[in-house]
DNA sequence: GAGGTTAGTGACAGCCACTGACAATTGACA
DNA sequence: TGTCAATTGTCAGTGGCTGTCACTAACCTC
């Protein structure tokens, strides 16, 4: 009986040895950056050999990026779960809101959530993670779009809507996510609020005109 | 009269030793792939010491990359030069179009223009140079939305709709570069064609009911 | 519970990108 | 032509990452 929710002494260990590398690692990073971090502290941190580390994660990189990992799961997952009627992009707008919300039940079972929200800072602020974390967004994106093809009953490969949509939205994401995390305020009502305050501002931004409708467009303003 | 026209033996050497490694450097890349290729087998096929390649290019991102930042300061150029009472998209769209069609001009004197236009599929099939190719277009990104808020007369720091316009365009780019180099047609027709094709497909893609505008979408269907 | 099997680890050697330091070379210029 | 300064080659070293191999410890079977 115990098979399931004991998974042997081996597994856990293993287990521990993950954990505990990604916890030094992610620490060791937000201390003194991730380039001075060498793989040799992250270990020596751990008591483990460099190559030990290299059997779990390719990377340091990857260990970075483990926790993203999982919420990009999330927001897949949330996405295939909006209610069919809904508008593509307003699906992709409650599917976001709807991860950042359940970020800490998603996360905590791995690392504290404070730790997961200071690689944002951390990404933001180291050029060779945030070209990775560029491309791995680039990545779930081409995803989404498969989602959203099947969901409008479309082809990905005929109708540039659904990479079209996603990119958009992606785009606007983007700019929520560094503005927010190359700011003080690293909460999740913060991401919150800017998310909301960017994807309202999409079609003012794609008027014609942006000089003549002051209301409007000031009425988005943000900070 | 000739420190114009001829700038001296040693800085004609040094701009030899840069055009041979650059041509020897994309040449190897494109024959062997980016990451077989080491930097020994480029400066061995310039006759030129491993330590004289970093003093001309900080690394081999930096060789694959540079007639891009050619490129990609002649798009913000041309975003200047828009007239004023241009809609911000509709100024985003001439410069690229600008762009793509005067490519050959830019680039020639550096290398032929073939090899240019290979480096986007050798980007986009080499995940760390277009996690790299991400990072740099983020950047030529803020450098616009900031052109596009003084156009506006807007502050680039309250007004989301800089940014947000901009991040929707580049979306889009994204989507439109990624499509082409991952074709097989790289003439610059073909970006062109499929630019306007993807950019046409903006509004019908924000559009709330996709299914029934069915005339709308498929319109702008590519391939 | 002894003994064989196998997964996981440490230790070591090595590749490659990249950097600093210093000496040798070679245009530039008087 | 000799001096100065810029460029280059050489050498040594760091750090990420990989392959290999022997060893240990968990697991499994009888």
């Amino acid at each position: 009986m115990e098979t399931a929710s004991r998974p042997g002494l081996r597994e856990r260990k293993k287990q521990r040895i993950r954990d505990a590398l990604l916890r030094a690692a992610l620490e060791l990073f937000l201390t003194q950056g991730y380039e001075r971090t060498t793989v040799d502290e992250i270990t020596a941190a751990v008591d483990v050999s460099q190559r030990t580390f290299f059997r779990y994660y390719a990377g340091k990189e990857e260990a970075v990026f483990f926790t993203h990992s999982v919420a990009a799961s999330h927001f897949v997952d949330a996405v295939r779960a909006r209610p069919r009627d809904e508008a593509p992009l307003e699906a992709l707008r409650q599917a976001v809101l709807q991860g950042w919300d359940g970020i800490g039940e998603t996360i905590e079972r791995i690392i504290p959530v404070e730790l997961h929200l200071r690689t944002y800072q951390l990404i933001e602020s180291t050029p060779a993670l945030f070209a990775t974390h560029l491309r791995r967004s680039a990545e779930v994106e081409e995803e989404i779009a498969r989602v959203i093809a099947e969901r409008e009953g479309l082809d990905v490969d005929t109708d540039p809507r659904p990479r079209v949509a996603v990119a958009v939205f992606g785009g606007v994401m983007r700019v929520t996510e560094r503005l927010w995390g190359t700011g003080e305020d690293i909460s999740v009502a913060a991401i919150h609020r800017l998310t909301v305050s960017h994807l309202d501002a999409v079609r003012p931004a794609l008027a014609e005109k942006w000089r003549t409708d002051g209301a409007d467009g000031a009425s988005a303003a943000v900070n």
